[in-house]
DNA sequence: GTGAATTTAGGTCGAATGTCCTAATTTTGT
DNA sequence: ACAAAATTAGGACATTCGACCTAAATTCAC
């Protein structure tokens, strides 16, 4: 792998464990196997290495998201893979929380430039959600209702399974928005037989 | 006020507003109006301004929760009150985030002793929804299954409010928020009947 | 009123930070 | 093979951080 990409993936994990401010040049390069001042070489600026890690984020949720669309037959199955993100990676979400969510808090609270590039973000999931609620039949109006209401679901998920540590509540969790897509296809092919 | 109390209220602010760890003594003595070296003589560490702004939190938290008891008739009425912050709040909410669920976020990134310390705020929230559900017949089970959801809602509405800056998203939540208790409240009845 | 206790201001300290520079080292193009 | 380019290592820099100290100022007790 490449040194810059090396850079890249390395901060990307010290960023999501321990947050963008507190992560240093040295923690990274100490990491990467590398000198600190090798970064000026790849990197003008510690924010130009946090556009790189948001980059890095997107590239890696669209192909994820494209993965999940190729992957699973129906827009229910397609669904459930996205809710079942908060069971695949309880552990690391126990820990340190989702890792959309908390950069997004992070840069907010430092007023930094990146803070709207990191809360598109979250409109790839909600943009690819409202696809699959259309494809299952709602309106457009409530596919976006439906899919931002799935995304602040599995954010408070998160956040509260990172205060409570309880794996069960994240079982249940689950299972609830699990029922609430399920409820919303029936309703659907109800209302297409009608 | 005493100084004391005002370099809490201030700290309190603060971090919330731009996090713990971006927070200096700087920043908080220069709010305040007093001299750096000042500090010592109320705090000796930063660790315990942050125990401070806990504890001032927890007792704001525990006074809310009291006069939304006293205050409102029905247990519905109650959990409405609750629902309703994030409405109340919404400014601060869209640019900061919950208070609760963003330090917690933070301290378990710094992984600091205080974290579980924070998590108990969550828990107050939590034990005081749980008595709602019950007082509206709800079995503990359920009661606390009803707490955690609710609780989870509300931080998830925090979380994708301050990404996508819609106050109509926050309407939405906090309506479905209030049908799902509504209809909670319902069944209870219905039960109770039978 | 006066001495003791508390509170305050201002400065110092080492450690750590992001940024930047320079000189080696390695890789590349021909 | 050899010059040019890219990459790397290591250190210098000004600044900021939490922590700590001392002395002045203020408040309190009697």
């Amino acid at each position: 792998m490449s040194t810059r990409k090396n850079i890249t993936a390395t901060a990307d994990e010290l960023f999501y464990h321990n947050g963008f401010d507190v992560t240093s040049f040295a923690d990274i390069a100490k990491q990467v196997g590398i000198s600190r001042g090798n970064f000026y070489h790849h990197f003008k600026t510690k924010d130009d290495i946090l556009e790189a890690v948001i980059d890095l984020r997107l590239a890696k949720t669209r192909d994820m998201l494209r993965l999940w669309a190729e992957g699973a037959e129906t827009p229910l199955d397609r669904i459930s893979c996205f809710i079942h993100i908060l069971i695949r990676n309880r552990r690391e979400i126990a820990k340190y929380g989702c890792p959309v969510g908390t950069l997004v808090s992070e840069l907010g609270k430092l007023d930094h430039v990146s803070k709207s590039h990191a809360a598109t973000l979250f409109t790839l999931f909600v943009d690819w959600l409202v696809t699959q609620f259309s494809d299952l039949g709602c309106e457009p109006q409530d596919a976006r209702h439906h899919a931002r209401h799935l995304l602040a679901l599995s954010q408070g998920v998160s956040s509260v399974a990172q205060a409570l540590q309880d794996d069960v509540f994240v079982d249940d969790e689950v299972n609830m928005m699990l029922d609430y897509v399920a409820e919303i296809a029936r309703t659907n092919s109800l209302k297409r037989k009608s």
